[in-house]
DNA sequence: GAGCACTGC
């Protein structure tokens, strides 16, 4: 370790003391390794602005918290937690010695809004200030009020690597700003001589253009890809293996959904040079040691509260100034870099100096009952840094209103905070979820609702976009859901705790298990809370029921229905729209509350309101939760015409369909398989793609025509269901669909046993339909044992393979010498394409009155 | 052949 006294904070030493005695208020403007975090607190320790209290330094991460506070405890030659301590959710290394304390920014805000004058603490330190989160502008803002009412004697500094620190200057003034050098090494900037067109020539090309480029002139060092999401990153890594002139690179790619096995292969030592395509979380929260080039694109998917809509965005945007050049600094940690940015000088002028802080674009509804429990009833009248959006503070209020935490009285110009409202806010969550709380006091649930509160705290421990084998292992190990799917994730964590969190169990399931392990401890915490306030958090039988009712009492504004059986389109209340997740098992109730609504923007573009953590709700509760806003909360679900014609239709059936096991959603397809499969047989459609449905068809089109005589349908003898079945494998084998892809057969379900003895050792095992939530088919995760030994043959390895749609592609679990995967999947699609003569030949022996082509 | 950035009490 370098010793710490020469580090450039040290040149501001003097200066630094003499503005917190005479000002009690300073700007630190320092970049990273100046060592501020580490030796200011230390400095105010020397100087004697400790005795009788402490220094509390907040940070924005957990992990530096931790580690910063491990630092300075070295370097002070004292044990962690004595003299230097921190402080993070659930877990904290304090004494009542300690005189330096690192916490995280939720800490000290929590703390205020309980201790109003901050007793013994002497100084607080804003650290990473320029990060803007939401906390930290409102801890500066209370803390500022409390220095100015009644603690006149208390320190404010605040530190930023960049800032504009203009505003701020005025905000703390009167205040002092100190500037201080970082030790960073110098990164060249270059830009695109002209505009690049994404839409033409997609940004994942541009930047493989670009790596290649650059590859062939710098000498040494990895390189860093910056690209807004995962469906990018994926699409720049397929570029950068393709190109010829970066055959020597490893490429990995870097997003906070991947497992952590994935994270730590991309943040890895190699012997090849490496270029890792990530997402912002490189851009502050992970450090990667010798990247000496950037390939910035200059954009961000950014996350949005819409006050106007009361729903949370994710858009691609155009990152700020400050934004590029702190990914620019990524290349110059460990020696001089190069950044080459995806736009032009031109454009990079007109780009915002800062992004937005967060007061500007998030929910505010925490913080606004944070501030009424402080007995800032006018929020709009707070002294902010940077005042919200009008909309955006009314919205809060509202919520806050609609769950009851504030309530308006006529002689009153504002909100005040209720008794429901304080109680709401001993629990450090969401104002939606404290509410879900207290009604689960009444209705005797509140073990499973505090669990269902810490399910959802962490990041999504339950990863999107797994592959077959493990959606597959879900609903074996998860089984049926139909009430919510926090039941589902319920689950999912208990599997994760019973096996002890081990990496293999959860890479089976697809759980992300360090996010997992945060469930137990946080619901330990919540218990604690409802049980110090008094609620009852015994072990009880609970109704399924009654733990519904408490998500529509937290989330009634979330309320949506669908539309139609066909698609997973829905009305939500307040005359929005949205789309049901895929990922919900609530794909079957017509009624139900999302405790997430977020609009998103997908590859292509294209946006979408997304309806996930879906809970199902039956039409009875609303009356009986909201005698008030019955007609307020539905009328907008049925008053729409379009939705009348559906309506009739629907209640044109209901009767006769509710006799059956059937439900109503089932009519439109059952109606739509009746038409196809007539028209198929009169051989006016001509079946050339092999439909995973047609099983199903038959199956609907039968019922219907039992059950509604009146629509004239046909019912599909045993004959017709050979005739469509011949048809089909005639259409499979080789037939292309409608990308002009060939087809693979997938026979089992069409032929007799004694055909698939026949061709057995030919075809993939097929298992069983989709159980109804998702009608696909499900493959088996082994396939013909002639394939396998074709495998064996070519690498000499045991190869796992998927068998998709037209292709069959291998996945071998061995990396070449370069680190790269083994790729074969064109060699046994090839391959497998031979066997068809062989089949078809055996087909024709046994349908001799077809011609198999 | 799709639909998802990062934190924090």
């Amino acid at each position: 370790m370098p010793n710490p006294r020469e580090l450039p904070i040290y040149e501001l030493e003097s200066a630094i003391v003499e503005a917190v005695r005479a000002q009690g208020r300073l700007i630190v403007q320092a970049p990273t390794g100046s060592g501020k975090s580490t030796q200011i607190p230390q400095m105010l320790l020397r100087h004697g602005f400790l005795d009788g209290g402490e220094v509390v330094v907040l940070q924005p991460r957990r992990l530096a918290t931790r580690m910063l506070a491990k630092r300075v405890a070295e370097e002070m030659e004292t044990p962690l937690g004595d003299i230097v301590g921190y402080q993070i959710r659930l877990e904290s290394r304090l004494s009542k010695h300690t005189k330096i304390r690192f916490v995280t920014e939720g800490i000290l805000l929590r703390q205020m809004s309980f201790d109003a004058t901050l007793s013994g603490v002497n100084v607080i330190v804003f650290d990473e200030f320029h990060e803007r989160h939401l906390y930290g502008d409102i801890s500066l803002a209370r803390a500022l009020q409390i220095q100015q009412s009644t603690r006149p004697d208390l320190k404010i500094i605040v530190m930023s690597a960049t800032l504009d620190a203009g505003a701020l200057k005025n905000y703390l003034s009167p205040c002092e700003v100190l500037v201080s050098q970082g030790r960073s090494f110098p990164v060249k900037i270059e830009y695109l001589q002209k505009t690049a067109d994404f839409e033409r020539e997609p940004v994942w090309d541009v930047a493989a253009r670009e790596c290649a480029r650059v590859a062939a002139q710098s000498a040494g060092g990895d390189f860093l890809v910056f690209m807004p999401g995962a469906y990018e990153i994926s699409r720049t890594v397929q570029a950068l293996q393709g190109s010829r002139e970066l055959r020597d690179f490893v490429v990995f790619p870097l997003h906070g959904e991947l497992p952590p096995e994935a994270q730590d292969r991309a943040v890895a030592r190699y012997d090849a040079r490496k270029i890792i395509v990530s997402t912002n979380v490189a851009e502050t929260s992970l450090t990667i040691d010798g990247v000496t080039v950037v390939i910035d694109c200059g954009l961000a998917r950014v996350a949005r509260f819409d006050p106007h809509r009361g729903i949370n965005t994710l858009l691609i945007e155009k990152i700020s100034v400050a934004s590029a050049d702190q990914r620019a600094g990524r290349a110059g940690r460990t020696a001089p870099g190069v950044c080459v940015r995806l736009w032009t000088e031109r454009e990079h002028a007109q780009r915002p100096a800062q992004e937005l802080p967060e007061v500007r674009r998030l929910d505010l509804a925490e913080v606004v009952l944070t501030l009424k429990a402080s007995g800032i009833d006018d929020v709009a009248g707070f002294p902010w840094l940077e005042k919200p959006d009008a909309k955006g503070l009314e919205r809060a209020e509202m919520l806050l209103e609609d769950l009851g935490a504030v309530a308006r009285h006529e002689k009153d110009a504002h909100a005040t905070i209720t008794e429901t409202g304080r109680r709401m806010l001993r629990f450090p969550v969401h104002p939606r979820y404290a509410r879900m709380l207290l009604e689960a006091d009444a209705r005797g649930c509140v073990r499973p609702v505090a669990m269902m509160a810490a399910l959802v705290q962490g990041r999504n421990f339950l990863l999107r976009g797994v592959p077959r084998a493990v959606e597959e292992a879900r609903e074996d190990l998860l089984g049926e859901e139909t009430e919510s799917d926090f039941f589902l994730l319920m689950r999912a964590w208990r599997f994760a705790d019973q096996n002890r969190y081990s990496m293999d169990a959860c890479r089976r399931l697809g759980i992300h298990s360090m996010g997992a392990r945060q469930v137990g401890p946080l619901f330990a915490e919540f218990l604690r809370i409802a049980e110090r306030e008094g609620l009852d958090a015994g072990e009880k039988r609970v109704e399924g029921e009654a733990v519904s009712k408490c998500v529509l009492a937290g989330f009634s504004g979330q309320l949506a229905k669908r539309l139609d059986a066909g698609t997973l389109r829905c009305d939500l209340v307040h005359k929005r729209r949205g789309v049901l997740a895929r990922e919900s098992a609530m794909q079957r109730a017509p009624l139900f509350v999302a405790a997430e609504v977020s609009e998103v923007e997908g590859r292509g573009g294209e946006v979408n309101v997304l309806l996930s953590m879906a809970t199902a709700v039956r039409e009875p509760w609303l009356k009986e939760l909201f005698p008030d806003a019955y007609f307020e909360a539905t009328s907008v679900v049925y008053d729409e015409s379009a939705k009348r014609v559906i309506a009739k239709r629907e209640r044109r059936f209901r009767d006769l369909v509710l006799e059956s096991r059937a439900s109503a959603d089932d009519v439109p397809y059952d109606a739509a398989a009746a038409l196809l499969t007539q028209q198929v047989l009169a051989g006016k459609i001509k079946l050339e793609q092999w439909d995973e449905n047609v099983e199903q068809w038959i199956v609907r089109v039968n019922r219907l025509a039992e059950w509604f005589p009146e629509l004239e349908v046909n019912p599909i003898t045993d004959a017709d269901r050979a005739t469509l079945i011949e048809q089909i494998c005639y259409g499979e084998l080789g037939a292309k669909d409608v990308r002009g892809k060939p087809v693979m057969p997938v026979l089992r379900d069409w032929l007799t046993a004694e055909q698939l003895a026949v061709i057995d050792d030919y075809l993939p095992e097929r298992l069983v339909m989709g159980n109804g939530r998702r009608s696909r088919v499900r493959y088996a995760k082994e396939g013909p044992p002639i394939l396998s030994a074709r495998i064996q043959e070519l690498y000499g390895v045991e190869g796992r393979f998927t068998l998709g749609h037209g292709r069959v592609s291998v996945k071998i679990e061995v990396l070449a010498p370069n680190q790269r995967p083994i790729q074969v999947t064109d060699d046994l699609t090839a391959f497998w394409r031979d066997m068809y003569p062989k089949i078809k030949a055996e087909l024709s022996r046994r349908y001799p009155r077809h011609e198999w082509r």
